[in-house]
This record gives structure tokens, C-alpha cells and sequence, in this order.
RNA sequence: GGAGGGAUGACAGAGCGGCCGAAUGUACCGGUCUUGAAAACCGGCGUGGGCUUGCCCACCGUGGGUUCAAAUCCCACUCCCUCCGCCA
């Protein structure tokens, strides 16, 4: 959510931020009118409070003196505010309600590094990595053994399932087995093996509730891309963004305490309600997959570093993983409700003929945490909102999907890289 | 799922209709003392909101209700603890 105190003082600076993302004036001045509205009610329901407690003080202190004709008077006079009272505050409480409605349907402000753009095809692209860059070499040229779909190598060494994927819970949901499976396990032990020192590795529960969504942004917005257990009033998260973030929801930090890193992989749910039949072959796009997530609260001072880490991480691991990949700034029609500035990652995979994105790499500025009110107290006493961070390292299937093509051989076998050895007790090779 | 107990400021813990936004202790911050530190003593010390910046309003798990007046009484719910049941 963003700042109403700094809506109401510098109107023109928000108007023309959010104008940048496609909001019409039109619903950042509803707001500033139900705000200047919502105060004036206030000021009225509040006298009338402060008077109803004055009578009532009054009527204490008459009891006390055995005066009971006075104290039935002003008993009467009070009762006769109060009800004028209670008309104030349902009022002005109707009022409160439409302001935080259409507060919480604005997006974020863009930081001034967001390009304009309508839509994707308007990101940006900052840099590109492919194994051998740095001595010079040229974009790699994939074979035609390595332009094979992952979904028919998949069913070919028996590692992917989509058909039994969609025999249990419907298109779009994967099964991976043997191999295939061991090598989505060894993705996120090589990724969390080398990020607990710096984040604290957490394993949160995978549904949440309606509050827990609200912080971060999705709900009440994109309702429509939750998964949702109405009988339990749970959602079911869509990212490890949203338990990380509601971690310390209401409380206050000790400036000691930031930045607090945290690191989880969850189970991510995505309905993908209006992307039906777009790039939803294999393992292009599932309602369920996997992802590691690295998540920090911080200060405004800290917020640049840590985004700068977390890419860094994330593109250590794709090179690492010796996958071709590129950066991308998301331009201000593609940047999610409540980011600020998000970096994506993409990793090139030659079968598919596709650069897919396995991380975005956010900072939300103190937008979730006004929304989570999460605070912490600077060393001078005084209390702020924090900055919450955010990136993937990375989202599993698509890696999954880069890894088979890339390292699939003459022989149709995958040998994958040796980074992943380890966690295939020896050669990690699919065959 | 059943039966009991509980939820109050950073923490512990009083208050159980009327100057209670809340005693007290600890922690924390400032000061005195000290070569320095500790101890002792003195002072300060919740969060958010509104406006006429001095005042007002809200908040004692959450939501309702009773009352002139609710942390305090009533109802519902949530969570935590103990015991029983079930269970990976």
C-alpha cells in the first residue's frame, strides 16, 4: 500500500508515478477525495466521542457526591450524544472502508530505473551470460541433439510424467520420476547449500490466510490467480515471498536486528486463470512447482545491497549450472503490483527455442511492509517501516526444462553439470 | 474431536464497571557519583490517528453486545497451555 501522507502532500509526484504504470488520475484523486472526506467525518465522530466521555466523567463524579438528579440528567444528555455519535462513526467507518479498498487496488510507485513500457516485450535487457562468455567465446550453437523438447526427452529416459502429472490433478501439473525426480531434489539442496550462511533457511507452511496474502500484494488483486480452501479460509501461497513476509508481521524490529535474511523453498500454487493454452507445454508453465526463495526486511540504507546479492546469488547458481541466461529490467507494464523494481532472470533453452524466466529479483520499497506493518526502531528511538527484498533462486521446473535440453547428448542421455555430482552420489548423469 | 486454564506495553506481571493508556519489577535511554565500569540514586520510557501543536481520539487476542461510562460484565470466534482421543 502505498503512503497516504505522501499522497495528500505531494498529489502531482504520485499521480504522475502511478501514471507511469497506467493508473488514470482518476483513481489516485477518488482516493485523495474519500481521504479528505474520511477526515472530516473523523473530526466530527471524535468530538462527539470526547463529549459522551465528559458527560460520562461528569456522571461518575455526581454518584460519587449522592447526586443522583444531576447524574440522571447528564445520563440523559450523554445517551442523546451517543446516539449521535454512533451515526458519526458508521458513518465515518463506511467511509474508512471505501478509502482502504481503493488504497489497496494501487500499485506501487516505480523507482526511476523502471523503463516505461506497455508490456513484457518492453523489458529491457541489461546483459547476457553463456558458458565461455568471459574467454571471449560467442553465443553458444546448440546441436540438434540439445533441440529436443525436455517433454520428449522427459518421456524417453522415464524422468517426466506430464500424463500421470494430469491423471492425478489436471493439465498442467507435472510428475517427475526417477532421475528426473532426483535432479529437482539436488536443485534445491545445491541451491540452499550455498545460501544458508548469509540467509537463515526457513520452512513455512504452504497455505495461508487471507491476511498473510493481503501483505504482500496478492490478494485483495489477484484473487482470481490464487488457489483458494474456502471452507478453511486458506489460500494456498503462491510463492514463499508471502510466508516470508508476514513472518514478523506487526512487530516491531531492533535496527540491530536488519537486515534479517531469510531463505525457503516452498511449493508454489498459480491458477494461471488467463493463461490458458500460452507456452503450457512440458514444463513451461504448471499450477504447482517448486522455488527457492531468499526474502530480507531491511532499511531504505540496506535495500540496494541486498537486491544486489540476491541477483548476484541467482546468477552465480545459472553459472554454476552452466545455463545461458539474460537480464532483464522489467519495464513499469510488466513490474508486479507491488514491486518498485524487479529484475528478471532467464535462462535460454535450446529445445524449446525459449528464454523462460526462473527469477525475479524485487524490492518492494516499504510497500508490504506498510501493508504487513512491519517496523523497527532506529538507534535515535524513533520507528519506520522496514524495506522487504525479494528473488528466486531459482523457480525449479523451468530450470529443470534449461538443464535436459542444454545437456542432452548425441546419444539422447543427459550428463549433467558437474556442480550436481554430488548429489547423484557420483557422474550426474540421466540416462 | 472432548474437558479445563489462559491471552494486558520489549519482557514478566497487577488491575476485574467510573481520572486506567493501564500499578510494580526487569530491560532500555539520559543524568549524578566513579580514573573507568558495576552498584546506588534521580529522571525518562507503548503504538497509531486527527486537527486550531496543545489538545483530542483509538488500541488491554479478534468481532459483536450491555451501559451514561468497558481492559474490567455478556456472546461468538481465533490462538496458546494442560489432559484425553485420533494420527504421519
Amino acid at each position: 500500500m502505498i503512503d497516504l501522507v505522501q499522497l495528500r502532500r505531494e498529489p502531482d509526484v504520485v499521480r504522475a508515478a502511478l501514471a507511469r504504470r497506467g493508473v488514470s488520475s482518476v483513481s489516485v484523486d477518488e482516493v485523495i477525495g474519500l481521504d479528505n472526506e474520511h477526515r472530516l467525518l473523523l473530526q466530527e465522530s471524535e468530538r462527539l466521542r470526547a463529549e459522551v466521555k465528559e458527560l460520562s466523567r461528569q456522571v461518575g463524579e455526581a454518584r460519587r457526591q449522592n447526586d443522583t438528579v444531576t447524574a440522571e440528567s447528564l445520563s440523559t444528555a450523554s445517551r442523546a450524544v451517543g446516539d449521535q455519535e454512533q451515526v458519526a462513526r458508521e458513518a465515518t467507518e463506511a467511509v474508512a472502508l471505501r478509502l482502504r479498498e481503493h488504497l489497496l487496488m494501487l500499485p506501487n510507485l516505480p523507482d526511476e530505473r523502471v523503463p516505461d513500457g506497455a508490456d513484457e516485450s518492453d523489458n529491457v535487457e541489461v546483459r547476457r551470460w553463456w558458458p565461455g562468455m568471459d574467454d571471449g567465446a560467442p553465443f553458444p550453437e546448440f546441436a540438434g541433439y540439445q533441440r529436443v523438447p525436455h517433454w520428449e526427452t522427459g518421456v524417453a529416459l522415464g524422468i517426466l510424467d506430464m500424463e500421470s502429472g494430469a491423471k492425478l490433478s489436471g493439465s498442467m501439473f507435472a510428475l517427475y520420476r526417477g532421475g528426473g525426480s532426483r535432479l529437482l531434489r539436488a536443485l534445491s539442496m545445491l541451491s540452499l547449500d550455498h545460501h544458508v550462511q548469509g540467509y537463515e533457511e526457513i520452512r513455512p507452511p504452504t497455505l495461508a490466510l487471507t491476511e498473510t496474502m493481503m501483505s504482500t500484494g496478492h490478494l485483495p488483486k489477484s484473487a482470481d490467480d490464487m488457489y483458494a480452501i474456502e471452507r478453511d479460509g486458506l489460500w494456498a501461497i503462491p510463492t514463499g515471498e508471502v510466508p516470508l513476509t508476514s513472518l514478523r508481521r506487526g512487530e516491531i524490529l531492533s535496527e540491530a536486528e536488519l537486515p534479517m535474511k531469510l531463505t525457503a523453498q516452498t511449493n508454489c500454487f498459480r491458477r494461471e486463470a488467463g493463461a490458458a493454452g500460452k507456452d503450457t507445454r512440458g514444463l513451461l508453465r504448471l499450477h504447482e512447482f517448486e522455488k527457492v526463495e531468499l526474502f530480507a526486511y531491511c532499511t531504505p540504507e540496506q535495500a540496494d545491497e541486498i537486491h544486489a546479492d540476491i541477483l548476484g546469488r541467482a546468477e552465480g547458481l545459472l553459472r554454476e549450472l552452466g545455463l545461458a541466461y539474460r537480464v532483464l529490467d522489467l519495464c513499469t507494464g510488466d513490474l508486479g503490483t507491488a514491486s518498485a523494481y524487479t529484475v528478471d532472470l532467464e535462462v535460454y533453452s535450446p529445445g524449446v527455442d525459449k528464454w523462460l524466466e526462473v527469477s525475479s529479483v524485487s524490492w518492494f520499497r516499504d510497500f508490504q511492509a506498510r501493508r504487513a506493518n512491519v517496523r523497527y526502531r532506529k538507534s535515535d528511538g524513533s520507528i519506520a517501516l522496514v524495506h522487504t527484498l525479494n528473488g528466486s533462486i531459482l523457480g525449479w521446473a523451468r530450470v529443470w526444462a534449461a538443464l535436459v535440453e542444454t545437456y542432452r547428448q548425441a546419444d539422447g542421455t543427459v550428463r549433467l553439470p558437474a556442480a550436481l555430482d554430488p548429489y547423484f552420489g557420483g557422474e550426474a548423469v540421466l540416462r
